[in-house]
DNA sequence: AACATTAGGGTTATCGATAACCCTAATGAG
DNA sequence: CTCATTAGGGTTATCGATAACCCTAATGTT
């Protein structure tokens, strides 16, 4: 590989010449300049950032964790954050924890060695808290996306979960429905929580009574599981629509019941949280809550930019993005 | 941040003997280990992979450059590389060109001047050559994936495209169609050159002769332009089916469709390359030859691996994973 | 004319880790 | 008892780039 001692060796300069030449900085005359630069085109020279983070003390690399790097809502996400990044001078280093605490520890500590200047950090759950620490602990500036973690202050851009999960179940009950059942993910994650409370909610607010009886927590991702959603169907007065608490679960949830040969709408109403892309664009079928995804990103970027480079307020930001109730043709009005 | 000379002091030692600890190599006494070890604890040592790199000449990361990080195609495939990547002792850096040759520019200069130990190459066309040929300037090894790039010799893990577009295509003509349109990609990518070439062969086979007036070629990406399908569809001798050659090209196609009123199935047949994944899980409706994607993924690093590690053979290699037709409902028997 | 500036560029130390080599006391061999 | 080994660890130079400071000749000032 060459380097700036090749370039100064070449060019009869020194290599401080050189790298002055390539940050634009002290005095170097017009034709230094051009001779330099001539001969690192001839040389074909590609700076080591390597060698550069060690002495300035900062990467210009940004992480971005995800949990589901197949999930539309995450993908949609690292877009904007991407576009974000680039535009703002900064390289993108990706990972995917899988909705996964142990991949999501080595991508930390991957993270703390590559000494990225921040991160954009989409939590597992509640248990990331140690891997918040973990980088709070190291002085690593970060934004949470979309799942707040109880026990850390930080700047975060999240959805607005409950006022989501309310519209989607008012919806429902506006359509006539009663027995609405909640396909939720697990109970340790914030968003869950926040689409739980929302839910009933709406149902106190319509004087329904909460079954839980009427509710499942799983994973946002186990959308396979179908014994559950069985004893669901099999109670004495069962559902006549399902709230999934996700796109996949809701893909699951309607699986499983075509299985069965319970048809949506007709048999059983389901709405869910996050639109699905492709599919929606190929088929507009299911009714959702859509959220912002590209702007998370974009967003959740900037807020870490202006806190990297100290423009930021010290008191930590809390970004949220609504969601839209795009209305299709998964559920209807109960009865008919 | 906590460096090895940190350590070295409050263990009372020098820093290469806990540089020796940390790699374990050279002669330490199980005690010194033992206190050494301890210390980097407390102090919640992270090695600076930066440093590190600067003088080993390598950094453990490979980099993945994908042409659409919205296309499930491309996030299979990326899911496959990461883990196959992780279970090789590496990190993964992404970077996601839109198919736009600027970005995948940017992106190499990203990768170079990070000193990758190499990368996983998913051209944005032909003219990606002269990317692939900086990388090879550079020492850098690459594997290509899934397009191949005329005037580069290299490993290469694609799919069947010819095989695969003779195979949809036989089939809609043993659905007894006549008329088959082709939406196609660009023509300086390889794939879709291979497609046209598969869907030209089916119709030949078969003593149909291939019509130029049935044949778009437009980008894998730009699925919204409906003015030529238009065009299409008010010939003299319309198309009875449209064999689109990815599956942001059949959403389009489809879309277009329904807003004229044209149903599909019933009206017009429609089958593309590359699954959906999603939306195939919720609504098993579009009849594909889907690629593994994961595969792809998956294979290209571990040739990637070989080739750095030197345990590849000289030549370069072509892997060619076939496709899978996956027969729904989106195409049927004409007349009926 | 004498001194102060400034343009243009060079020297040296440093970032954090490791390779290559060196050193010393203890142990072993004969 | 003497010399050779080895265990255990330390020294120094190096990777590539930059910050901080230094140096010299030319130009400007009064």
């Amino acid at each position: 590989m060459v380097t700036i001692y090749d370039i100064a060796a070449k060019a009869n300069v020194s290599a401080m010449t050189v790298s002055k030449v390539i940050n634009n900085t002290g005095r170097i005359s017009e034709q230094t300049r051009k001779r330099v630069k001539k001969v690192m085109e001839e040389l074909n020279y590609i700076p080591n950032s390597n060698a550069r983070s060690l002495v300035l003390q900062q990467t210009q690399i940004l992480s971005l964790l995800i949990t589901d790097i197949t999930n539309p809502f995450y993908t949609s996400l690292a877009r904007g954050a991407e576009d974000s990044a680039k535009k703002l001078g900064y390289r993108l280093l990706f990972g995917n924890s899988d909705e996964d605490y142990t991949k999501e520890q080595d991508y930390v500590d991957m993270i703390l060695s590559t000494r990225v200047d921040g991160v954009l950090f989409a939590p597992a759950g509640d248990h990331s808290l140690k891997h918040l620490e973990k980088l709070r602990a190291h002085n690593i500036p970060f934004v949470i996306m979309d799942r707040a973690v109880p026990g850390i202050e930080s700047d975060i851009v999240s959805g607005d979960s409950k006022q989501g999960a309310r519209n989607l179940v008012e919806y429902l009950i506006n359509l006539g429905h009663r027995r609405i059942a909640l396909v939720n993910g697990s109970l340790d994650v914030s968003t869950a929580r926040l689409r739980y409370q929302g839910y009933a909610e709406a149902l106190q607010l319509h004087g329904i009574a909460l079954d839980e009886e009427l509710v499942i927590h799983k994973s946002y991702r186990e959308y396979k599981d179908e014994d559950q959603l069985l004893q669901l169907l099999q109670q004495p007065s069962p559902p006549t629509a399902i709230f999934a608490a996700n796109n996949f679960l809701a893909v699951g949830v309607i699986n499983a019941l075509r299985k069965r040969g319970i048809r949506v709408p007709e048999d059983m109403s389901v709405v869910c949280f996050d639109d699905l892309d492709l599919s929606s664009a190929l088929d507009p079928f299911l009714t959702v809550a859509a959220q912002p995804a590209y702007q998370f990103g974009a967003m959740g970027i900037q807020l870490l930019v202006e806190r990297i480079q100290g423009s930021a307020v010290p008191e930590s930001r809390k970004v949220i993005l609504p969601s839209e109730l795009i209305i299709r043709s998964s559920a209807r009005t109960i009865g008919k």
